[in-house]
DNA sequence: GTAATAATGCAACTTGATTGCGGTATTGGC
DNA sequence: GCCAATACCGCAATCAAGTTGCATTATTAC
């Protein structure tokens, strides 16, 4: 199935641009994670969803190898987690430095202004300016990192005793 | 040696504060940490270091276990670095919402405005107000991480082929 | 002092991730 | 379309940080 799409598939031409080869495992690994990129996953998580939901037996180090190299092509966000596991996500569009909320239950990822509802602008300004002085200072390689972390309102609501 | 001092010895104290024996390697550990707590270290190199400098040859799970202790008591700080593996840190006096820098080359932790000799207050004003007001949103358990890494000044100098 | 119990040390184990290597599939040039 | 170059796949073995169980030793409270 799927043989009618031509080489103008957004995912086969994202991998394309990006030097990577347009295999089967690439193309439903990194589109599996597109359509869920609100939310970060393990190696363990993705390699269940893809099996439970694509029908996609990757073997562990294939798929190790794979979101390392997209991760590497800047395809993919990948964070270390309190459990000290690393979590991936598809690229934010704005991993600039805007601030964000990440849920320790649910693992969604949003920015902040969103969850409030409000203009961030101000901290953002704030941030970026404090960047550049230390850039000035002779600091190297920074990047700013501003997260809120905890549990979602969603999160928070439903059943507190499943949390433990 | 130092069998002088009595119990006002001020590690032995917080020792006690905080529930944990005064044994011999709580002391020393505690003490190393509060010695260099401008820095974080990982399980390996506070062995190490223990080792080279105290000559204390403690056992790779008494220490992991004394950590965990002295975390708990609130005495350590803990955090995962992009490696997946722990450091740990003499708690900072100030561990509330004040932007701090990390350097991945020697891991020393410096408040932003230390760094930066200005003020960022407003930054903490306007990132204690987000905080604020997720709460009342229904967000449970925050924490914030202001954050800056990169190499900093003095790593960023000397010698640049040998950062591969 | 002495009993209760927290801390230590050793061995074995768990788990996320990596390495080596032969085989397979994609790609670019013709 | 065909073929060589090479990126990618899968299996087995390995690694390193951290954990668990248990017997022994040291602190602490009485």
């Amino acid at each position: 199935m799927a043989s009618l799409l031509s080489t103008t598939d957004p995912i086969d031409a994202l991998l394309s641009a990006h030097g990577l080869r347009r295999t089967s495992a690439a193309r439903q690994v990194l589109g599996w994670l597109l359509a869920h990129a609100d939310t970060s996953y393990t190696h363990a998580q993705l390699q269940a969803a893809l099996q439970a939901e694509q029908a996609l037996a990757l073997d562990r180090v294939t798929l190790y190898r794979l979101i390392d190299r997209l991760t590497q092509a800047g395809l993919l966000l990948c964070r270390v987690d309190v459990h000290r596991v690393r979590r991936y996500q598809a690229m934010p569009a704005s991993v600039k430095a805007a601030p964000h909320f990440e849920c320790h239950s649910c693992h969604r990822d949003q920015p902040l202004a969103g969850a409030l509802r409000t203009d961030t602008a101000d901290l953002e300004k704030a941030a970026l300016h404090a960047l550049q002085a230390l850039r000035a200072l002779g600091y190297q390689g920074l990047s700013l990192d501003f997260s809120v972390r905890g549990l979602c309102a969603d999160c928070a609501k439903p059943a507190p005793a499943a949390l433990a």
